[in-house]
DNA sequence: CAGTTTTTGATTTACGTACATCAAATTTGG
DNA sequence: CCAAATTTGATGTACGTAAATCAAAAACTG
């Protein structure tokens, strides 16, 4: 059997109550005792009954998410788990709260973050807009002691407990190995599809691609980004733009989302030619023009993943327990047709 | 907050013993009773609490691990998670026992299994050895009441209740795909090095791998399989020998374990050629020969998923409860050098 | 050393569920 | 319609921890 509270007071010869003071950090233990009764629980190895104390507290976390207003899968699907999280909420003593703001909007964000330092839940995950103002708001919160974590993309220099989001300086080096490898020897242009280069993520991205690309295949050269704003619609016209144009045009890396609208013109304006297409984010649009073939690879978050990591970290800040970064890390996923789940 | 077992007496207008009979499926309640308090359970929408069920119980799971006795750090890493899990033990109420078998050897697995049907474990977990008498083995165990999920390779046609483990045949897909790809138009040949065809996650890459060259990279011929046993040292001998041999390999795919002897043979025999190579599961030695640009790409199966997944299907078998197969799905990593974590 | 403050002990209640017991009510069979 | 069987209710204890109260003991203060 386990040890319990009783044998920690047992084995240091102090009664419950110490025991329960010094557990709980809680006032009114001299030095020496408290000391004792750490002796104890290291000498008989208890640990918590993290059931029976969850049950005991009676503890909610209210928490709040901060999503963008997008009309893309990706952010479609973010939020959806989500919500799987709030009806999951029962079992994890949350009480999860989620409020959209507009897309690229450092002051929209900031106004809700201002107005969440009132509110003072027990934490926040934001998809953050990598703004000086936003990251400032971020750290009056964080100074207030609210556990803040950014998810998706990280908010350059601020005091974020947690980033909950892939490595994308590694996402945008994977893209442009894996594109540099499948074009082997062949000489010509990569066209890049971003959303916005006000996030950190694009940002990111772009960062790893172009350095691989210089380095390690320099019979590749990089188009200026194209900025679609993570809309379908815009991101087709900007797209089918730029494949109208003469060029030598051999391979596209589409960083952000509103890939319907890529799809739309590759499928249009580069049947006749065959493009090497790496894309990112999994979803129904990008899975459908892996499978016949308009895209090469897809590169994945898994956003399940990211929402129940922000989550756990979340409650491990506001309990004050440490959090097992391994275990939290978010693993890029590489999908070729041959491996989607 | 959320309904309790009171809220349902209440709800039900029956007493708590009654709630309890229903809810933990005890004889003595008539069938229209049961009715009313099950509309009653769903009306309110009640969930178990989970952590307060399981305090009361104070039940355990006495689960058993079943090993290879194989020297590769695959197999280590393995162990290593399963202990791993023994450490946590405690606050999952389990009890983990491993026993390790020769590597390859149905006879040995069989007896084991044999021996596990009268000790009645509440699960099994097992890298199966693909025979008929394992098969039939574990067929027993389970007539007997006792859950069973294989591990890391499935075992053909038998009644275990789960498959803790990637879908080989999408790896040798994936595989595939990646050196026809990396390869371009070359031609030439691919050597294969296996660990056993006697067991299936070998068995089902191969196929996979061998299909998708056939279908889509008629250039490329695949030698006979070189099979290792999972062994540094045979795979060494066995890869350095084909490739001492004349012939034009331009590719390997190293789908079992026992890398670090292909690494080895790899930087003998084969520093002046240029060979596109992919082998699975990350381990040291695998991640440094990917770095050092031996390997191009690594198929990888997470051993501690694999083995957090067995423990909760185990667990939920032993409950009857049903298992939300979507989440234990385990995922086929694909590393890249720039990728690694 | 009296008085004050701090530290410690003893005890109780609560969390939500499981499980057991015994009495009371209801249904069933003859 | 009575006895037997079945179903239901009432109640208590347990799990391991949290949190609170109040009294007792120990440690300081001047």
């Amino acid at each position: 059997m386990r040890p319990t509270v009783h044998d920690i007071a047992a084995a240091a010869g102090v009664s419950l109550a110490t025991v329960d003071r010094v557990l709980n950090q809680r006032p009114g233990v001299r030095h020496v005792t408290r000391e004792k009764v750490e002796n104890a629980i290291r000498e008989i190895g208890y640990v918590r009954d993290v059931a029976a104390a969850n049950l005991a507290k009676g503890r909610t976390y209210p928490l709040v998410f901060i999503l963008p207003a997008s009309d893309n899968s990706f952010m479609h699907g973010l939020n959806d788990e989500v919500r799987a999280a709030v009806a999951r909420s029962p079992a994890e003593r949350t009480d999860i709260r989620t409020i959209e703001v507009p897309a690229f909007d450092p002051t929209a964000l900031v106004t809700v973050l201002d107005e969440l330092c009132e509110e003072r839940p027990a934490g926040i995950a934001l998809v953050a807009t990598d703004a000086p103002d936003v990251r400032d708001a971020v750290d009056r919160l964080v100074k207030d002691g609210i556990p803040v974590v950014t998810l998706v993309s990280d908010l350059t220099g601020s005091q974020r407990h947690h980033y909950a989001g892939v490595d994308n300086i590694a996402a945008g080096r994977t893209a442009a190995r894996l594109l540099g490898r499948f074009l082997g020897s062949a000489k010509g242009e990569i066209a890049v599809l971003a959303g916005s280069m006000l996030v950190r993520d694009h940002r990111e991205r772009l960062e790893g691609f172009a350095a691989v690309i210089a380095a390690e295949f320099p019979s590749l050269s990089i188009l200026p980004v194209i900025e679609g704003r993570d809309d379908p619609e815009m991101a087709y016209m900007l797209v089918a733009d730029a494949l109208s144009k003469k060029g030598d045009i051999i391979g596209v890396y589409s960083l952000g989302a509103g890939n319907r609208g890529l799809i739309r013109a590759l499928k249009e304006k580069a049947v006749d030619r065959s493009l090497t297409v790496i894309a990112h984010e999994l979803t129904a649009h990008t899975r459908a023009a892996l499978l016949d073939g308009t895209i090469d690879a897809i590169l994945n978050q898994n956003a399940g993943h990211e929402v129940r990591s922000a989550i756990r970290v979340l409650k491990a800040k506001a309990d004050g327990l440490a959090v097992i970064e391994a275990q939290e890390r978010i693993r890029l996923d590489i999908f070729l047709k041959d491996n989607l789940p």
